[in-house]
DNA sequence: TATGAATGAGATTTCATTCAT
DNA sequence: TATGAATGAAATCTCATTCAT
């Protein structure tokens, strides 16, 4: 009875509770990726992680059982904006592609700062990676896709749409290289010019 | 052998020796650059390096002070031959374009296998860093210069060649993360229909 | 409606509570017998402990200050009653002999499970082990009075009782480690079984 | 050719050294038995165990890839002399018998000082721990055939020979527990006595 | 030259325990 | 009472580098 009747706060108190571990499990993703830019992916320590993220090493492992599930937590929410963008993309094949590509150059500039982590499939362990490149391909795949609608309607010039669509993406990951938050040009601007340039080139 | 035929000649000894240490550091070279291709720079060991390349760990270091000066020479090396590329290409600038990308692209998945290692500044300690940070410079300068001469003589149309000619790298150096040897693309082919798409974009 | 009922009466309630308070302590003591059984003393954790008692890890706390006094708690309660029946024990000396080791062999695998823990003195810190020592050597002399008690009334045949007492001890003890409760012989068997066999090796 | 005139003399240099490799090894094994006697297995550190051995700590994974190939190895070591005492016992079931128990106690308290974590496969990771247990077992339906020999020959008086042999098997491993090199009784006196009682308990 | 041994610093991770709520 | 958060110490393990031979 007593259990019963405590039922309620305790499950109220837990949803509180989760709602704040989420944004906690959040605040940390970000420091992560503030972190991964800074060092790159392996040179990135657990320690800094923590510290760029305000608490102790071991109380990171409260929130994530270790690297690689942030690493894992990261990717997965990048891909996962990425993909929205190709499903939501509408208009001709230059259209979409070049709101895919500014959308690309958006998540990777602004929330998650530009850390290539959230692509380095290579980084996870096997096992977490053999869903991630499912992912991943599932993207490229929709990119590709567009490319190839675009070839076939004769609204682009024919060309092999694997390799172009690789070099669209290298050329758009590779911003988060050389982009800086107080740099000349912001990512709109970067993001306008880059899908410019690269739809214009299958003309 | 070769040891007993040189026993007289202290001089010619010496200098085989110096020509066969300098073959060891190329040969280390290369067998970092594949593993640093395999881990990625930071997770790369050297005693996995010294494995690659056929030595014990120690012996790595009569050859290389340390995993930084690999990392120097191989940096060094491969910007080296960038440079060369940018300096001896003829012709407009479309076709100056279109070489620098083609030996670039080669520069990547040839003998160095394509490991972005070789372009990763930030890699390098403190000290090291500075005086790479101007070549690489000095390459991106060479590669924009192109860019803005096309579009100064109406060749190419209007845009930033800065941020142009960063997309063109992002691409070229993205085929490192993606190019397989025993793909169905070989390296010049890849390098053909990168640099002919990555032209057309500015016309 | 505990709570509610006992609203008026401080004392009531508080003697309930602390009814209820005794009761939580023995059913951790139980989980943590379980644990140690699985997981061995060193290895097994505080946060194990408190899941397989369903409570919180902090909460732990409020039973007992610590790992140590689980363990100790643990350890007295067993030998507590090892030494009950000891003193319970009557008839011949083979006859108590029989029986002291069937209480063993039933306080080892009822409802402690078996885990070795509950006599591994060892594993207490300095300041309680001693106390432990004490009680644990009363035990091993309570038996071996045993023995020596029918080796001078020529019941059992001469012997150095002190060891045999610790053989005797040993073939109980190791029961934890290979009973399996779903196993072939129930807890009463091989108690009887055994405490058979090892008083008949004195006849 | 070079290389050719070399392999003699590394692979004569390597034979010496995989010889004081393998003498480190087993030092480092002497010196874990006796840290895991004092500590028990899981709460035995590599740092102890080092120290134990005259070594750094991050040197004992130059001869160990850890701390369960080093339990192992005690492991494996260990039943391997107990099976071969097994193998080369002679005589009536009841000889036979005295001599494996006589062995097994010399294996517990003689050169490995005592260590119950030879005999604690549940410690092995999970890997690791299946070949164990297919050995464990072979030691001891080894021992169980020697009785059930014994019982029918009418050697022995009818029993249940597996319970027997654990009863034996534990009165045995206990001696690990409670030996003191410094005390009262050798380890061969230890064994003697114990077989003796053991044994006679058949009859 | 070349090797295996050795080391010390530091990485990730675990865990008993404490604390604010 | 009860909880999740937090911590600091320590554990295992890795690794670039040095050293004796």
């Amino acid at each position: 009875m007593v259990q019963v009747l405590n039922v309620g706060s305790v499950r109220q108190s837990s949803a509180r509770v989760r709602e704040r571990n989420e944004a906690r499990r959040l605040d940390i993703l970000r420091a992560a990726a503030r972190v991964f830019r800074r060092r790159g992916i392996a040179a990135a320590g657990m320690r800094e992680i923590a510290e760029e993220a305000g608490l102790s090493p071991g109380n990171l492992y409260h929130y994530f059982s270790g690297k690689d599930e942030i690493l894992l937590f990261c990717q997965e929410n990048t891909l996962q904006r990425m993909l929205a963008a190709v499903q939501s993309a509408q208009g001709t094949a230059a259209d979409r592609l070049r709101s895919v590509l500014h959308a690309h150059v958006h998540c990777m500039l602004d929330e998650l700062e530009g850390a290539t982590a959230h692509l380095d499939v290579e980084s996870l362990p096997a096992k977490l990676r053999a869903p991630m490149i499912v992912k991943r391909d599932a993207y490229e795949r929709g990119v590709r896709a567009i490319v190839a609608a675009g070839v076939k309607s004769r609204e682009f010039a024919r060309c092999d749409a694997a390799l172009v669509t690789r070099a669209m993406l290298g050329a758009v990951n590779w911003t988060a290289r050389w982009y800086r938050p107080d740099g000349a040009l912001g990512a709109d601007e970067i993001a306008d010019a880059l899908s410019e340039y690269l739809v214009k080139g299958l003309a």
